[in-house]
DNA sequence: CATCTTAAAGCGAAGCCTTTGCGTTTAGCG
DNA sequence: CGCTAAACGCAAAGGCTTCGCTTTAAGATG
């Protein structure tokens, strides 16, 4: 077994194109009518209307496959709205972005995204696209002339935490705790200085 | 396919427990002596002197065995030491739990007990044992008379973003960024007040 | 202590997936 | 327009995976 990176190198347009596109289709297509337990790659392939051995040569196993159509729907497709303060807008980005991925479907593709391995380069893309919007938030409150965190720091203190505990703990949490991490990251970051308020409801 | 929950309901003694014993051992043998790729269930119970069909029927596939033994070795086998203060304490044990998940072997581990699915309980244990080993150094904080953050804001603040980089980001974080997140938690949360230093130094 | 019950393991065969080599097609390029 | 190499189709060999049935042994019961 040797060591690949689809779709980095893919042939732009022409017949390699096609073949991506149908067998993303059919991956979508045949997770979405039949238990995932019953896909295999020459189901996935007779569907694409492609050969068994083209799928094995281009992605190499199933999980492979699943991480590559994972992260392909894990691209943001808008921008996040301008809601006129960054709280606002962080607030409504995180509630949107815990219940997107802690849903059915958001956390099977986490789970493809890191079941395709550690060695891949495409893992990093969630992080990206996270950050990216996160940054166009930001961008707007220091156009504003707020005095703002930093992508990192964001992160670190909203989606991290979202997404550690959408993978490590039981049960999902609720839309409540991502407001929650924005209201507490903002709370002592520009201005207003002083210990967060104490909570007696954190689980 | 059944869903099946390994090692749950085991019998305790006998047999089972010996057959599983085994089992781990011999995965555990030849992760270290042969490439992953190269690993298959026929080989894996050839090693533990057990037929494949055992294999198959308690663990299912290949991945979920791998995460019931990656879970195995996550357990942790000491407490964390006393030091005299929770930030020793606590940027003690972060930096070394970095340190051995951020390694390939750590990394595989999470990735292991991920792949094993988002329905099993398993993963859950992962933060069990952090949060237990968190708990041990809070309730220590404690009776020195400290105030200190709870267990789950310790997680968010610390454990989360660890997780977080060494899943979705390249290179792996340094040492340094989990010392800078136990002092940036404890810097707000008792009596010091006011906005964490400025650092410019983020990547 | 003997007997019973049942979960779990062994066994073997059938079926399907996975791999691999080779010929053909086709996209990209001078 | 012709060339080169990447990518696909095809087919066969091999090995993994599943499944029904049998056997074993742990734990319960009297």
């Amino acid at each position: 077994m040797v060591l690949m990176s689809p779709q980095i190198g893919v042939r732009p347009g022409g017949r390699s194109a096609r073949v991506q596109q149908a067998v993303h289709d059919a991956v979508r297509e045949l997770l979405a009518e039949r238990e995932r337990d019953e896909l295999t790659v020459p189901l996935i392939a007779a569907r694409a209307g492609v050969t068994p051995s083209t799928v094995y040569r281009r992605w190499g196993q199933l999980p492979d496959l699943y991480a590559d159509v994972a992260v392909e729907r894990l691209r943001p497709d808008t921008s996040p709205a301008d809601l006129g303060s960054l709280e606002a807008e962080l607030d409504t980005w995180a509630v949107q972005y815990l219940e997107e991925m802690a849903s059915g479907p958001g956390r099977r593709m986490i789970a493809d995204v890191l079941a395709g391995g550690l060695d891949n380069p495409r893992r990093c893309l969630c992080s990206t696209y996270s950050g990216d919007q996160i940054q166009v938030m930001l961008d707007r409150a220091v156009a504003r002339g707020d005095d703002v965190p930093d992508r990192d720091t964001v992160l670190d203190r909203v989606v991290a935490p979202i997404v550690y505990r959408i993978l490590f703990t039981d049960p999902a949490p609720e839309p409540g705790y991502a407001t929650r991490l924005v209201a507490d990251l903002l709370a002592v970051s520009p201005a207003k200085a002083g210990p967060p308020p104490e909570r007696a409801d954190r689980r």
